[in-house]
DNA sequence: TTTT
DNA sequence: TTTT
């Protein structure tokens, strides 16, 4: 069946990430968001603001590792996911639904926001972009990952980046 | 505070858009649509397949309406909101919680995608296009709504999109 | 450094699909589509459209295929991709610009729109489920891709959906 | 028709904003932002990154004044938009075609993410956020703007957000 | 409760 | 070049 369940935050954590062991072996990354809207209230002619939680489970590997490393408590994150809701049974019989927005195995992003972060001062090895998506992870199977497209490293097209160290070229020519 | 919060969803409906009247003159629009996740279960080697039901309530008059005319049960959608949880407590005492995707006063947008469907044939007057975003509501209002960009219209930049063979502009000096 | 570069559009095919076969052995497959926008124009009282075209390039074999099978001129498509502008030099000489909007090898989705359309009659096999992400393509490598998120099939928590009949709740007071 | 043309930027600013009148009394403001990708080139065994640059137009008053007094060379900022490309003759006689992603009157949004950067401590007046969309514009128009979804203010389901200063509460319960 |  |  055709649909699309889509979830795009830019928030802030409110805890430390937690990980937690499932059941299957596997492994959840779970914290929570917050967003906020802010309005002008006609009434009172104030600003208004409403905060907004959203609890957020990682099921994507390498993004859980992303999560686990780089953000904290504060942390500005960009990430796509999907909603999930469950229902559940509390521990008084009652039964209960919750809304979770899922990065799962093959799926969501996660970027780091926090302008030069210790997310982004990744050391090298595994992270150190300060982006990844869920997708992605099948990069470390050995398959032909030349470049985002295909086409990088090959045509006469391939966009040369010029320079040096600065990602802001100054020689930009628009 | 910054913060990006939103959602976008393609499903059906399973029922029949319901308005209500809100205790200060407004008016909701509330159904529930369904998108659905396929995978195939290495286990079992079968494909298996989870639906997710999201309750939508649009604050948008101008979205109200389309919804109520339009879509009806089994309708297929596009529609972009916000995630809102809210507490509430049930007639028990219990304190609950809930999630909806809103389509607020100022934000969200709908588009229907029956092709050929009932909801494309709008009689004329207020809609007859299948696609309607919250801000463009202001529309009505009078200011200068000349183009979607601001070009249309004016300029000697306008697409004239009647003539020869050339959709676009001859002299942009860019 | 920390990105993101995302494209969702819903339109319709202008041709049917073409594959191509790179010089890297990889494949192709591309069409466009038109998205347009519909306003009142305040002089004239008209509405007026404007549609634009999309230059689409699928590099995900598995996006790909089912591009080619199931898409077609006239076809109504969701699909996500990141846009990708490129240099080259045409066969006068000049130095050209184009634009792109890329469903790269581990990214991108593809959601065929066309209600009880040819594309959805899959034949069991290989798609025949009208929704497909580039990031699932990884699943052929043999991992636990037991549900989407990792908790299906497995815990307490899992969504029935068979017991009474009412899925939505009888008592929340909205 | 149907269609939705829409884009997620998350990037930052090559050079500060530039605004411009256009003939029929509006004005543009306009830049350019970058997003990149990296990725594991398997021959070499490097980290490789592309860089991709996005020219972005504003038409919308209130989004391009909050771009111009808030956003310069190396700010980072999300903005959402539509593709939109267009055909031109050069100087030489040479038809060319330029793609942007447009903020228009009606759409688009922009949230700055410079962490405790200047565009946030704006000084109450008109924007002072950190984050404005198209359509709330209209807000300025009279009509009943409450709250983003119409129901703050009024029941007892509102959130009160507890007490001071900090943005990230101590005591969320989950 | 939809849809495939 | 699509679609309404």
């Amino acid at each position: 069946m055709a649909g699309v369940n889509k979830v795009i935050l830019v928030g802030n954590l409110g805890r430390d990430p937690e990980a937690r062991n499932m059941q299957n072996g596997g492994k959840v990354v779970s914290f929570s968001i917050a967003t906020s809207d802010t309005w002008n209230d006609k009434a009172s002619g104030e600003r208004k603001e409403k905060t907004q939680w959203h609890r957020i489970a990682i099921f994507n590997e390498k993004l859980g590792e992303i999560a686990e490393k780089y953000l904290k408590k504060g942390s500005k994150v960009y990430l796509e996911g999907s909603i999930e809701t469950r229902k559940y049974t509390d521990k008084d019989g009652q039964e209960r639904e919750t809304t979770e927005i899922v990065l799962g195995r093959f799926k969501g992003e996660l970027t780091l926001l926090d302008s030069r972060g210790g997310g982004e001062a990744g050391e090298g090895g595994g992270y150190g972009g300060g982006r990844a998506s869920g997708g992605e992870r099948s990069s470390g199977y050995g398959g032909g990952d030349r470049a985002p497209a295909g086409r990088g490293g090959g045509g006469g097209w391939d966009k040369p980046k010029g320079g040096g160290g600065s990602d802001l070229d100054d020689d930009i020519p628009f």
